[in-house]
RNA sequence: GGUCUCUUGGCCGAGUGGCUAGGCAGCGGUCUGCAAAACCGUGUACAGCGGUUCGACUCCGCUAGAGACCUCCA
């Protein structure tokens, strides 16, 4: 590959072509879930971008370490860095220890990015098993005199970062404008500034969670995390920084600030952020209570959802928007979804019908290279579907006597699928055939009937048998000299 | 209120200063006993108003509408 990935970097704003700081090596950083709820389909959307960037990348000849973290403390209910901790809050309602809500989610986080097919990560660190490490990087921003101990807590000290530093150059934003519109909120009374954020937190005489420390017996700050767990696995400058918009600010802000403070340099070459999935065109979220979790959506038991959608269906609708666009849910567009995938799906299965011919009408390498561009362009995951149904029209034209192919070229076309649809996006062709022998010897009985009344003409009979099979599920297709059959769902 | 983004044909959703996105749905045709699938054909889409330009959906300005962040959120 002469031409090189090019991905959008927000802390510039710019397309950048990817230079890796260590190749063959590349590392990632992703911001993964904080585990006190069910997944939904907004963690969806960042798991498979990423999974996506990390699939790509390996693809590419890079040896890719992954790593993406688990929230499992710190990560506070509502903010001014006061309120309860989520997963506290979550195993006080529960009655259970906050470890046991950790694990279940972790677990049913685990469940459900498998039922994706999004592959797991190279490293997947906790927040609390790196307490110590926290611990140190508050003392080194201590040191340094960008961080103030009141009470117990240790906060940053933002106004003391500005003087050498832009806080808010991820973001976009201006110290003044926060002086300005920094909203007033309660409990900020140990704050000197309000929108100085925690470090260390002492805990209340009630809090389960927490560590003892030279400042307090407390907890650690929720951006902290993620600056330590990252430099420690990729070192302290590497390659790419993932995560969600709304992570931005303050939490990306946050960590940023955190390793100038305490390094005097920026850690991460690239930012790459993901948009949101909205619904009804408003973001889908925890705080509107509009969001639908994964389990919901693959058994349809949400009272938005007119049917059950699969996880491939999910993954295809969320490649079909470029990744730094919202994506609006919808039953259309679910469903839209669904057949397209589908479509794409039997193409693939069909390439093994194609007849043979000496020569071919089509040049399918460049084919290849439009799909290489497309993912080179900044992940243009819409754009290489978009050519992979080329493909399919190829596909199903050669079958159909309109267009000539090669042996090459059908082991072109396969290759086509099997390196982009298959090994980069991740989707994998969900089961059609019923898995279960006896049932299929039956429907094959059934259709076999059909195709011995077909020949005596009864066709009564014949459309019988295929409205009876077709109310229970069963998708009949009749060819020249048979028929073919997959269940639907 | 501050900062920023978006507005594409029935729906979803790419993209570009002049050249077909794609999917789903619809319509017409071919094939089929019929249907399904498939194939072929089919849509004067780029919020509105000005400006720059030989030419703008694409650049600039204004207007309208929607959204995001500024508080936990992927």
């Amino acid at each position: 590959m002469e031409q090189k990935l090019v991905i959008y970097n927000t802390i510039t704003r710019k397309k950048e072509t990817f230079e890796a700081l260590h190749p063959p090596f590349a590392g990632i950083y992703v911001c993964g879930p904080t585990v006190y709820g069910d997944p939904h389909l907004g963690h969806a959307r960042p798991a498979i971008t990423f999974d996506v960037l990390f699939r790509y990348l390996d693809f590419l000849g890079y040896k890719v370490r992954y790593v993406r973290n688990i929230t499992d403390v710190g990560h506070l209910e509502n903010d001014a860095d006061e309120g309860e901790d989520k997963i506290e809050k979550k195993a006080r309602l529960e009655k259970i220890e906050p470890m046991e809500v950790v694990q279940y989610y972790t677990d049913r986080y685990h469940l459900f990015m498998d039922k994706l097919n999004v592959l797991k990560p190279s490293i997947e660190p906790r927040a609390s098993g790196h307490i110590i490490e926290q611990l140190q990087l508050i003392d080194k921003i201590h040191e340094k005199g960008f961080a103030y101990e009141k009470n117990g807590s240790v906060y940053f000290d933002v106004e003391a970062y500005s003087r050498k530093n832009h806080y808010g150059k991820l973001s976009g934003r201006v110290l003044d404008d926060l002086y300005a519109n920094t909203r007033d909120l309660d409990g900020q009374g140990e704050k000197k500034n309000s929108f100085d954020f925690a470090l260390w937190k002492k805990a209340s005489p009630e809090h389960i969670m927490r560590w003892p420390s030279r400042w307090s017996e407390g907890f650690p700050g929720w951006h902290l995390e993620c600056s330590v767990m990252s430099t420690k696995y990729l070192g302290e400058v590497f390659d790419i920084h993932g995560g969600g918009m709304d992570l931005l600010f303050p939490h990306h802000e946050c960590e940023i600030a955190q390793n100038v403070a305490a390094e005097g340099k920026e850690s991460v070459r690239y930012w790459m952020h993901n948009n949101m999935i909205t619904i009804n065109g408003q973001k889908m979220g925890k705080s509107l209570g509009n969001f639908i979790t994964l389990e919901e959506l693959f058994t349809g038991s949400h009272k938005v959802l007119a049917k059950a959608y699969s996880p491939m269906t999910i993954r295809f609708f969320i490649l079909q928007a470029h990744y730094r666009s919202t994506l609006d849910f919808s039953n259309e567009a679910l469903s839209a979804a669904e057949k397209g995938f589908e479509r794409l799906m039997d193409a693939y299965k069909n390439i093994e019908k194609i007849p043979v011919s000496d020569n071919s009408s089509l040049n399918l390498t460049d084919l290849r290279t439009k799909c290489f561009e497309a993912l080179n362009d900044d992940l243009n995951t819409p754009i290489l579907i978009s050519h992979l149904f080329e493909a399919v029209r190829i596909i199903n034209s050669s079958i159909a006597g309109n267009e000539k192919i090669n042996k090459e070229g059908i082991d072109e076309l396969k290759k086509l699928f099997g390196d982009f649809a298959f090994n980069v996006m991740g989707l994998v062709a969900e089961g059609s055939s019923s898995g279960n022998q006896i049932l299929s010897d039956v429907i094959e009985l059934m259709l076999n009937e059909r195709l011995e009344a077909k020949k005596r003409k009864d066709f009564e009979s014949s459309d019988r048998i295929r409205n009876k099979l077709t109310a229970l599920g069963i998708e009949i297709k009749d060819t020249k000299d048979g028929f073919e059959w997959k269940l639907k769902n």
